[in-house]
DNA sequence: ATAGTTGACACAATCGATTGTGTAAAGTAA
DNA sequence: TTACTTTACACAATCGATTGTGTCAACTAT
């Protein structure tokens, strides 16, 4: 290109001062301005004043590309997600834009459509993009994982949450899936109830198999019955969860309690019940999941288990930022998996303390690290 | 620095294979590689073929910010909304990424968290980044836009949406409230409403003040008076909405048709409604703003207005690329208005047809552009 | 066969910031 | 005063890709 002279200023977006302007006016090297922008022990106090006070009066602002670029690591995070809607993702990744922002790193979002292949494009754009790590929740079409090879083989520090890859090897963050089914059954129990249902999720899905775990766990410990005859599985639909406590009710022993393993369906059971003439949470409680924000306007209200979404997401950016920052440094991965928060509302509450108090043992039932 | 030998691959996240390398392999320069890959005219066919083949085989990913810099323009788009929850949002940012990615961008999202210091900071740290383009929500705290000048200084296209900058000579989206307010209201005549009541949000807000306008409109429009002791100014609070219609049935001639300018204030109504022993719709029929998703969780469900949540965010991009692709050609700012979508549900659904039909005047209503 | 074209690629500067090494001036010690 | 440190900067290469201008060869035309 011909050699252009400082003229005409152009039709670019870059910034009207770049450091050479600055050292062109003090008369100093470009390498002055960088250490003394970045505070560098080389250079004097005075010549640091004097910088400073021009980068301010001409409000210079740093070339993040030309940084990155140089420095072969960018400010910038990686997040994909299967889509931004609904209750779950925008929370976290609210939380993870906050700690992100707070560290001085922006973050570039993606969404997966719930397609591998997007996904993988979504992983090449980012590469592209010279991210300093990457957050990720699969897409339900990701069966296998070779193209997360990639990222670290590229050495690419590589966070997953919510949806992620089992092992030991990753570093991962979730919410505790069975402490929240056992948190809500315990609770169920402690209300009284001795029959409890359960309206499952798909069990090729973790996060239902986990929650089912909890609530068998919780009836274990009381000494109650575990009965397959309560738990009926469905996809987590409203209309399922009223067809599901139709068939409960049907039931030889019908259950006294309902333990949903999600807020949608629990809806679906809580209105059937009315429609069945029962009162809730009198002749049957009923708890969900996911703290969706209908709970809060369904009369009575539901109880449910809220997901910690933005701790989720915090937590996630803490240990990405420990991965980039352990640089090179073997950082051994780590799992976490965070204490979900039983919310007790309405629909499971009965006015009588309960008749037979459960054992304490509230702190026996903690699981591996908790974030 | 010291000459350094490619030898150690560093702990740099840079792609393990570049132009240069190409360029080694096939003993070419790298300008034959550069031009082979954007397919430049001067490239001979069967180069070309040995170039892309060869990238293929390594999997070669082109760096960016490398080219962003020199260049001088990213493939980045900046968002600045107030926070990443609710319904709203998520989905506008859905939306933008969606629309973007297509295009080939993708997307830096910030929060200000309603707050005017950290939209400034935002703005500097997208600068930074040196996207090609920026679009945002003003947040609540925003009074003056001084530090949007910025960017127009840079020549860096900017679009406001939702919340934006009144005047022709800024790019907006907005939705058309006040022809939401209008359908709704017109929506509650055709009902056979004749006393109807507006729950008003806080009139400093546009959105609100041209919902109450479209109401004002319909009402006259079908000859009905204007009274403005229909009208109760909230803050779109549940609890207001059920104090708002308390208030409105304590009139000598309580409503029969309440149209709120917000879903929760519509559902506070609602449930005060009933607690009164009225039946919805047969009694008071209510109709809300944003279709929020309880409103088709609560009983009955509640008529509202779609806000075009996605629409919006492409709606958005697309004039934010047009802008960016007018490169210097003095674009000349543009105002989008998106047509609102009314959802009529059972809260305002009448059993029996219209007794007076309303003057046919749709046609009529319809506002300035729309996008 | 000589001049004029065209095709296909190389050179080298450039975007803006970073950084190892060199070096002149100033300061300290002997 | 001579020698040795420090202090405070400057030089210049570098990250990876882009692009205006040369240049050499093969090709066409007269």
């Amino acid at each position: 290109m011909a050699p252009r002279k400082k003229t005409a200023p152009d039709t670019n977006s870059t910034s009207p001062v770049s450091m050479a302007d600055l050292a062109r006016e003090l008369n100093v090297s470009m390498t002055t301005i960088s250490r003394a922008l970045s505070d560098h022990f080389s250079i004097g106090p005075a010549m640091k004043q004097k910088v400073l006070k021009l980068a301010k009066k001409y409000n210079y602002q740093p070339n993040h590309m030309a940084s990155a670029l140089r420095k072969g690591k960018s400010k910038l995070l990686g997040i994909v997600v299967p889509y931004i809607e609904g209750r779950f993702f925008p929370s976290v990744v609210h939380g993870i834009e906050t700690a992100a922002s707070k560290a001085g790193y922006n973050v570039i979002i993606c969404q997966s459509n719930e397609d591998v292949a997007q996904e993988r494009r979504n992983l090449d754009s980012l590469l592209s993009a010279q991210v300093a790590g990457v957050l990720v929740s699969l897409s339900r079409t990701t069966l296998d994982h070779k193209h997360f090879d990639k990222l670290r083989s590229r050495g690419l520090p590589l966070v997953y949450f919510d949806r992620v890859v089992e092992g030991d090897n990753v570093n991962t963050v979730v919410l505790d899936d069975r402490e929240g089914g056992y948190l809500s059954t315990r609770h169920l129990i402690a209300q009284g109830c001795r029959h409890i249902a359960h309206l499952a999720g798909p069990q090729h899905l973790n996060i239902y198999k986990n929650r089912r775990q909890g609530y068998f766990d919780a009836l274990r410990e009381a000494g109650l019955p575990e009965d397959e005859s309560m738990v009926v599985y469905t996809d987590m639909l409203q209309e399922q969860g009223a067809a599901g406590l139709r068939q409960l009710l049907a039931l030889p022993t019908p259950p006294d309690a309902v333990f949903a393993a999600g807020d949608f369906c629990a809806l679906g059971a809580m209105q059937e019940a009315r429609r069945q003439g029962l009162r809730v949470p009198d002749d049957v409680a009923i708890a969900g999941f996911s703290n969706e924000s209908f709970t809060l306007v369904a009369e009575p209200n539901i109880t449910t288990v809220d997901q910690r979404c933005e701790e989720m997401g915090q937590a996630a950016v803490r240990l990405l930022l420990e991965v980039i920052n352990s640089a090179g440094a073997a950082f051994s991965p780590r799992q976490v998996a965070l204490r979900p928060e039983l919310l007790v509302r309405a629909s499971s509450l009965r006015p009588a303390p309960a008749a037979t108090p459960v054992p304490k043992k509230v702190a026996v039932s903690r699981p591996k690290a908790v974030g």
